[in-house]
DNA sequence: CAGCATCCCGTTTGATACTG
DNA sequence: CAGTATCAAACGGGATGCTG
């Protein structure tokens, strides 16, 4: 079983700061479920997918990138899955689809101003993911040595 | 075929602000890679899981739940997928579990530090998604009317 | 080159019933 | 009350082969 240690802080009250955050994150939050509440999980979803953050990274460095390009550029990534997740991709706005209509043929994909933002919002994340990724693991290896 | 529409603004070359943002993004994806790749998807993926998100929002504007409370402000969630997503979150160290060995059973969560950072980092995330959700429908009508 | 079709596997999600 | 067990369905992801 999993107890509270003494080395986890649980605050039994809020700090203030924090707080004022939850606020504005009640208010999204409420805001979001009158509009859609599959949007946001879909729109985040592509957080969770392997490839998604991995092409809208890709396109953001280099601009306009073809299909080969951007499978060299994901390590493992089946054409089957690019072709996939550029679909959902453009699907949703992000990104966007130049078919250039030639023999051989040749379509490049590029981000969308709707990509751009969503790659600058999820800076904050990153960069915090970061600069906490020790603080998972020591968390994971708590975890696991707790339930052993 | 999907081409690119005249009402879908695609820039050549990129502006100068978001060049800067895409160095930053740049530099912590390599910081990323060479700790762990899938460190990466593995917390971000909380986002695209159907209930993690609202779990963590929960706490953070509750304080502290037990399994039946979450229960009934999560609408539709099973007892066993709520467990899971407990389990997960407590896993990766965003929550902390409080079992007070009662009978009845009594047991709490409440997010820890580290659970309260996640929900703060995704709040600009969150905000972008709720400002922006109107042209994701509307990409997502344009596409659908294309496709067809 | 871009990408579709097919088959296959593991995971996620869910409904229902049961337990300490 | 807070779970666990079980079964079934949907989805993500990958390997391979084929097409315009």
């Amino acid at each position: 079983m999993i107890e509270t240690k003494e080395g986890t802080p649980v605050l039994p009250h809020h700090r203030l700061a924090f707080d004022e955050l939850i606020q504005a994150s009640q208010k999204a939050c409420d805001a979001l479920s009158e509009a859609d509440d599959g949007l946001k999980r879909e729109v985040l979803g592509h957080a969770g997918n392997r490839w998604s953050l991995g092409v809208v990274h890709a396109l953001g460095v280099a601009g306009t990138l073809r299909h080969a390009d951007l499978g060299r550029r994901l390590d493992g990534v089946s054409q089957r899955m690019l072709t996939r997740t550029l679909r959902h991709l453009e699907r949703d706005g992000l990104i966007a689809r130049h078919d250039f209509q030639e023999v051989p043929p040749r379509v490049t994909y590029s981000l969308t101003d709707l990509g751009r933002g969503l790659l600058t919002s999820m800076m904050p994340l990153w960069s915090w993911v970061i600069d906490n990724a020790p603080a998972f693991r020591a968390a994971r290896r708590a975890y696991d040595a707790d339930s052993r």
